[in-house]
DNA sequence: ACTTGTCCTGTCATGCCGTCAGCTTACCGA
DNA sequence: TCGGTAAGCTGACGGCATGACAGGACAAGT
């Protein structure tokens, strides 16, 4: 382990210390998801939290450093999405349901830490190496598992040879990470939550096996 | 027409107004690639067309109205895109060389684009209408071809019913645009480029049609 | 040269940033 | 009980970006 958590001039933080820490991140947290991203201050956060800027720079070096924290606490739940995708079989009934439940716990993740992974994608999209590897940490967790799944597969002779495993894992997973960032654009655009889940479902099926599910 | 470009003050903007402005777009456009979006200052871009802040306000009420300047720009852009869809078919090879073309057309546009693009997602999804409406107006051209797509080959029975033409081709463009404002993740991960495109076009092929390519 | 309307900038009040010294609080050993 | 020490917090300050204004520079027509 790291060790102790320290502040920024090195002290090692105590109990009150680390709740003083903590409520500053959940506050960011809760202001990440009710302002712009652009828009999120310092003296915001400190006021929200019941303190001062200068406390808030005892613990972190700036807001993106805050922002940091809090995606790496999210990171640590997000590894346990892998249970939705490791040790399933893509064959028959039970293909078609690993795909559903794979969407549907993807999704929901999603939908409770929305915010806070809008700004990890922005922040790995403008090629932020720390952003990136929070963002294959979760990620990844689902894609390799993905990646095994198209590679059995293929060893078996269910899958045609020229498809990457890897490529399409990837693909698919940045499919369901995109469409739950824009789950109420599809809403506004008419599309219903019921009628996408399927869709998703179908899509990720399709692209394991290469085959329309057996439902 | 919207009629003559105006400053924020109500002044109807010149040849030479018209210049500067347009400068200062550019430069703007500039500095969202180089530096994140949360770091450019209404300064930095002023200094950078060689003019003062005063005169960025002149002309934009803040840095995010300039940026929805440069998206509505890139907007009249996207719209082409329809060009990669529309009377195409998806059936035989013909069927292949549409899902190639749209992927390769894709994502060399949000290549192009990636910096203001990234933006406008993000503009998007914390749920500002001005950018989710910038965001559709360029997928929309994509999504409505590949939905009537849809559409017509459900009509001829040859995708299943309980397919949502509307949910489908929303999830595969949601997918694509993921997918090509990582590019440069994909490549640390390293999947190349050459297996990304195959894996993407055959993705789509899937989706669209149900059945694999006819290569 | 003079007028007119467009265009740009110097300047200023305001507010956030990021740092520091210094004060208060909690803990601990004698 | 009593310092001593380290943790924890804040007021205050220089620096910089913001956004508004008035006034000067400039081009074009008369």
């Amino acid at each position: 382990m790291t060790g102790q958590v320290r502040t920024v001039d090195g002290r090692v933080a105590g109990r009150r210390g680390q709740a003083t820490r903590q409520k500053l991140l959940d506050c960011l947290s809760e202001m990440l998801s009710s302002s712009p991203y652009r828009d999120v201050k310092v003296i915001d956060v400190a006021r929200k939290a019941g303190t001062s800027p200068a406390t808030f720079y005892q613990y972190f070096p700036d807001v993106e450093g805050a922002v940091l924290e809090v995606a790496e606490e999210m990171a640590k739940e997000g590894a346990g999405l892998t249970a939705l995708v490791s040790g399933r079989s893509w064959v028959g009934k039970a293909g078609w349901q690993a795909a559903e439940e794979l969407v549907e716990g993807f999704l929901d993740f999603w939908r409770r830490n929305d915010a806070i992974l809008r700004v990890v994608d922005l922040g790995a999209a403008e090629g932020d190496k720390r952003f990136y590897k929070i963002r294959m940490k979760i990620l990844n967790s689902v894609t390799n598992s993905l990646t095994d799944a198209v590679k059995d597969l293929q060893s078996k002779g269910k899958v045609d040879a020229d498809v990457s495993p890897a490529a399409m894992a990837g693909s698919l997973v940045a499919m369901l990470a995109a469409v739950a960032s824009h789950q109420k654009g599809f809403q506004t655009w008419g599309v219903k939550q019921a009628e996408l889940k399927p869709n998703l479902a179908l899509l990720v099926h399709l692209g394991i096996t290469g085959k329309k599910p057996v439902k």
